[in-house]
RNA sequence: CGGGAUGUAGCGUAGUCCGGUCAUCGCGCCUGGUUUGGGACCAGGAGGUCGCAAGUUCGAAUCUUGCCAUCCCGACCA
């Protein structure tokens, strides 16, 4: 296999798919559309899972599970929800094959028809209302705070590994409160977990705001996002929160007796991130050798390879890295001491160069006989020889470093791909040299907003939390407006 | 789902126009040996229903039709 990547500056998206498949993380399945995550790939979603998981549970929430299956008929009772999910589903009909007479196969049997068709779930809010009807009777009940860890599949016409995918793995938080306000907070809660989480973990920075009402999920009454700008100029939602108001309360009837002895419907919040965040990752800190992780997401942090003539050699060797390895296990850090004999160094250094592994330690003779080894970085790709004397101390030191300097790399390059226009000519001329985010006016119109990304692909990715209010005109229709938005061409 | 391109061994490919020892080459893989401070070298070896299915033909990787998958461009979307 030919393991060098398509340079990012002659196609970035060929790269992406390039550094996919060969750093181990996915690859196409039998399946249209449905990828399959590999072991390598799958591990840093587990690391991305406990980090949120154990977030999610500070935070009070408990996990549980609901079907993968929904009866046709919950989704026609939010009219907007239907409406936005109907062409994207995939339905079951039937639940039973059998052999063709003819003998040429296994077939459809048509006697096994389904009394109602069910449909595979593309999100759960119905199947959830309607169970959390059964759960709900006084404000004793509430609040309902639920997460599940689930299998979602929305049809795509168009699919790229991670980025958009029939099938994906996701969490999906389902809560229900007494107060529009207790369930607005919770809302706004949970995007600063997913801000959190982006920022410390991923070392992604992302922007907190609200969707326009064009772009917010079908049922809320108003969808928080955080946005990352990604190293080729192109926006990507990394995670939303919506605020669902009475809607499903209303559509699945579940109501409520409050302390005074009145009904009421019941408040709703959903939230959720996906297997996408791996696109995200990958595309805000790899670069031309491959994957670059950040440490606290790195399956593997540290990897120590030995360089080494003869077997006396390697077993010295072996002694000094297996006491490294223990030393930096002690402190919580993952390590793998790679002494195959099957490969030479020099393919390992790019083997876990290409798998993003933060830190690299390379024992050799001239080591053994001045008591040093050599450490390289990922992300700078530095190296320096240093004495094995506080090794353990340094390396944890250097993580740090490392998940530091990735934010503000990252933040670095959010920065620079950002932007204001204060008119349409100045707009679509920043989105065809430069790309990356556009502050500009916006009149508030669903109108404006489409027109706009008709005539140039960018959409409104977010009116940014906290946004500065500010006279001005809109860049399209020249009315008045009181803020700048976001807008980006996105994925 | 519409338009375009592509599909030959695990990967990348030659051959396809002009049907007939054409299944080519490189990487990878296996065995043995020598090696090991940035993707090792030598020798030997294995591996293919030419995406799938029909059709045309004495004969199809090559021509025709249908289907499937991937990539790009649109519409749609986390």
């Amino acid at each position: 296999m030919s393991k060098d990547l398509t340079k990012r500056s002659e196609n970035y998206s060929q790269w992406y798919n390039d550094l996919v498949l060969k750093a181990d993380l996915a690859e196409n399945s039998a399946v249209r559309g449905c990828m399959v995550i590999k072991p390598y790939g799958y591990s840093i979603w587990e690391m991305m899972q406990a980090a949120l998981d154990k977030r999610f549970k500070e935070t009070g929430h408990s996990n549980a599970y609901f079907p993968l299956f929904i009866p046709k008929s919950f989704f026609t009772k939010e009219a907007s929800h239907v409406q936005g999910f109907a062409k994207e589903c995939a339905v079951v009909t039937h639940y039973r094959l059998k052999n063709a007479e003819d003998g040429s196969g296994i077939i459809v049997d048509e006697d096994a028809k389904l009394e109602e068709e069910l449909i595979v779930r593309p999100t759960s809010e119905t199947i959830i209302w309607h169970t959390y009807r059964g759960w709900i009777q006084s404000y004793r009940d509430l609040p309902i705070l639920v997460n599940q860890w689930a299998n979602v599949v929305r049809w795509e016409m168009r699919t790229r590994l991670f980025l958009r995918t029939a099938e994906f793995l996701w969490q999906e938080g389902h809560t229900a409160h007494a107060k529009a306000d207790e369930a607005i907070a919770e809302t706004e809660q949970m995007l600063n977990v997913y801000a959190e989480f982006a920022e410390k973990y991923m070392a992604i920075p992302v922007i907190k705001g609200i969707k326009t009402a064009n772009e917010r999920f079908a049922g809320a009454i108003e969808t928080y996002c955080i946005e990352a700008m990604m190293q080729d100029g192109k926006a990507l939602q990394a995670g939303t929160s919506h605020f669902l108001g009475q809607n499903f309360a209303k559509a699945f009837d579940v109501k409520f007796t409050g302390k005074d002895g009145a009904q009421d419907y019941v408040w709703a919040t959903s939230w959720g991130v996906s297997t996408r965040l791996m696109g995200a990752l990958i595309m805000t800190h790899s670069d031309d050798q491959g994957l670059v992780l950040p440490p606290k997401l790195a399956p593997i942090q540290v990897v120590i390879v030995p360089i080494y003539k003869g077997e006396e050699q390697l077993n010295q060797i072996n002694d000094i890295a297996f006491t490294l390895k223990t030393a930096l296990q002690n402190k919580g850090i993952s390590v793998k001491y790679d002494n195959r004999d099957t490969q030479r160094p020099g393919f390992k250094f790019a083997e876990y160069e290409l798998k993003g592994v933060p830190v690299r330690i390379a024992i050799g003779g001239r080591d053994l006989e001045n008591g040093t080894l050599e450490i390289a970085r990922r992300d700078t790709k530095e190296k320096e020889t240093v004495s094995k004397e506080g090794i353990a101390e340094r390396v944890e030191k250097l993580l740090i470093e490392i998940q530091e300097n990735l934010y503000q790399k990252a933040l670095a390059l959010q920065n620079n791909m950002t932007h204001s226009a204060n008119s349409y000519d100045e707009f679509k001329s920043i989105l065809e040299t430069k790309g990356g985010f556009v502050y500009a006016h916006w009149d508030g119109t669903t109108e404006t907003e489409l027109k706009i990304k008709e005539e140039t692909k960018a959409t409104i990715r977010c009116i940014p939390l906290n946004n500065k209010k500010e006279e001005g005109k809109c860049i399209y229709s020249g009315k008045i407006s009181t803020q700048r938005v976001l807008f980006a061409k996105s994925y």
